[in-house]
DNA sequence: AGGTTATATAACCAGACAGCAAAGTACAAT
DNA sequence: ATTGTACTTTGCTGTCTGGTTATATAACCT
């Protein structure tokens, strides 16, 4: 279903290792599609569409440089996805706790309140 | 080249909002895969697909209650994501600030030690 | 103008992915 | 033993993704 909101966008763009590299390359400044290319064992439309990618996910932005188009990080691409990893990590826990104490106890199993009846 | 590392597999898992939402219910306590099926408007064999990329990625784990065989969550299969997005974030700040003074200073370029000519 | 460099687009291919319906398995209960 | 419930597996779709080569555009530099 082409996940199409910005978070969907976002994580699915960091789950390419090509393109986690190339973020932590740009981390180190600016590149252009070549120079990009030349470090990567892959062609440079390639490159390119790996760019677009990040584009979309707003993970990083073109520039204007003579006839380069060098990208350069954006930061807040990421916050989404930060966000939502930190909203996780506390209610998992959150949860994950009160299951153990609820397997140590083993008393009922009334707590996913989805249980009507057998 | 079909991201085979357990950071990649992670991220993609939570690429699709179905499999998010389902973590999201799964953090209310564990639950079977007819029940996810019937608040999510997809059949019940597609929650099954989605459960083994979230098990594949760790981020859930099944467990055995009579026939029935509940998803749980994982807190670990978090944890590669929360360290790659907290180094990224101190990196990229990092080098931004530094790239902002540079720009804004506009004497050499040799920061990123990767222009040897022209 | 003509050549070089940087990048983008087009056309194509292979494989993965998300969905479905239908059939199969496993356990429980009657 | 038969039925029912929970779940998985198995085709079968169409779409998306990541890669390629080949070609086009754009900017710069003689």
């Amino acid at each position: 279903m082409s996940s199409d909101d910005s978070l969907s966008r976002a994580f699915a763009a960091l789950a390419d290792p090509t393109r986690r590299a190339i973020l932590e390359r740009l981390a180190a400044g600016e590149a252009g599609v070549v120079e990009l290319a030349r470090t990567s064992a892959l062609t440079q439309p390639a490159i390119t569409k790996h760019l677009k990618v990040l584009e979309r996910a707003h993970l990083i932005s073109r520039i204007r440089d003579r006839q380069r188009r060098p990208a350069r990080l954006r930061r807040e691409g990421l916050l989404p996805v930060d966000d939502w990893l930190r909203r996780a990590n506390s209610e998992w826990s959150d949860r994950l706790d009160r299951l153990e104490a609820h397997l140590t106890t083993e008393s009922d199993i009334t707590t996913t309140g989805e249980n009507p009846n057998a």
